[in-house]
DNA sequence: TAGTGGTCTAGACCACGAA
DNA sequence: TCGTGGTCTAGACCACTAA
């Protein structure tokens, strides 16, 4: 079983990728390159290319050709408020932008009194079709798309609070949820990776080979009373996350 | 513009996955049957379902067939020492495994006295080349590969104790640093998530369309010394992260 | 308009698994 | 042995981009 030659072609050119022989931005051998270089049938040099696109590596464009794509990635802190000096904050393996560029809410859409599905329920201690409050959006930076997120919270709760408006005030929905009496205090993530859904590579306009996190964030009030579900979902190729939490 | 043939069949079969009408384990239609069942040539029949199994969602061995993927996470706690009962902990909306089952270590090496990479030697203050300890090994369960670590130390903190040799002893290395005067006292973990190299899509047993989680614990002792860099790979398909912290 | 990637076909041969 | 997925070819047509 040798490895076959579409294999090959795409581990020297996955080579010449991580070496940076070839760097962000560069171009690409076309496919009519690989057919006369290589000497193979087109759809073989399509199928290697293929394989580096599927591993992120590069990203192709009809009538123009194919790029290596670079990880320009904005750092998302989950634990902010304890992240005090010392800790060789920004010291990392990977690059990035400072998160000082903000995030910008688009396609917002609130319904302030949906039934709850199973899974929400269980997490807000509610009944299954209790009436929750579901928030729905996406963040951009630069204006292009970089994250999903849904959040749901009890309808009892906020009902005629600000939370039900699509503009949630100053502070936001924890600000809000705050004068309701219920600041959360403790907070949980759970965190999982997967490729995209067709629907969330659209509306995140993933290139192929970009795999989604996902990010449930469970708020709590005092005396763990969980007053938030919020569902993220991100573009991986675009965020760096980070948590800190004493030993 | 229309979608394509290979699209909409790929798009037929994936419905009947989410809906729930394809179960994991059950088997997906095969190459010759979405052949005579659409009239489409056995290259495009291979094609949709190309699509489902770079999305994650099935699985095609030779021989056999091409069946629905699962998802059976086990969970890994970022903060353990937070996790008190009363913040709602194990509801997620997710399933996954109790990880009771334990990590058994596999491929373990162990550098003491090697020349730092770059990006190491920043994390942990050190000189670029400055000798450190590295770490190298992969973890199972039930015997199945699900995560690879390499840690770097610096030598001249670990040199002649434990953490120099395969075994480190009960509590591992942290119990050592400990013994050392060096007990970490707090911890960054660094999160991103990407399509995994063919190296480590072949050490994890990986499936195509199986993202990595790379995760990086800066561990901190006191006065803010970094005293280790972990750096982690984790299959994507078998693991949910959580992390917990107050507001 | 020339070059690029995207889709499709009809046919071939191979490697592997289960019956 | 037969059905399964995996690879490859030679050729065709299309859609898009840039010069």
């Amino acid at each position: 079983m040798p490895t076959p030659p579409y294999r090959q072609i795409a581990a020297e050119l996955r080579h010449r990728i991580t070496t940076g022989e070839l760097a962000p931005g560069d171009r690409v051998p076309s496919e009519n390159a690989i057919v006369s270089e290589y000497g193979v049938a087109a759809e073989t040099a399509r199928k290697a290319l293929g394989v580096l696109a599927a591993e992120g590596l590069t990203e192709a464009r009809r009538g123009s050709g194919t790029r290596v794509r670079a990880f320009r990635p904005i750092l998302r802190r989950g634990t902010k408020r304890l992240a005090q000096s010392g800790w060789g904050e920004g010291r990392s393996i990977w690059e990035f932008d400072l998160d000082g560029r903000p995030l910008r809410a688009d396609r917002v859409t609130v319904e302030p009194d949906a039934p709850s599905p199973a899974h929400v329920a269980v997490a807000l201690g509610l009944a299954v079709g209790d009436p929750v409050c579901i928030r729905d959006r996406r963040y951009l930076v630069d204006d292009e798309p970089v994250m999903l997120a849904t959040s749901y919270l009890p309808t009892a709760l906020v009902v005629g609070s600000p939370i039900t408006q699509p503009d949630t005030g100053p502070g936001g929905t924890y600000a809000r949820l705050a004068e309701l009496g219920c600041a959360p205090v403790h907070f949980r993530e759970v965190v999982r990776s997967r490729m995209p859904l067709p629907e969330e590579a659209e509306a995140l306009a993933l290139g192929v080979g970009t795999p989604v996190v996902l990010i449930v964030r469970y708020a709590y009030a005092a005396e763990g009373l969980p007053v938030e579900v919020n569902e993220m979902v991100l573009d991986a190729s675009r965020y760096l996350m980070e948590w800190e939490f004493p030993a």
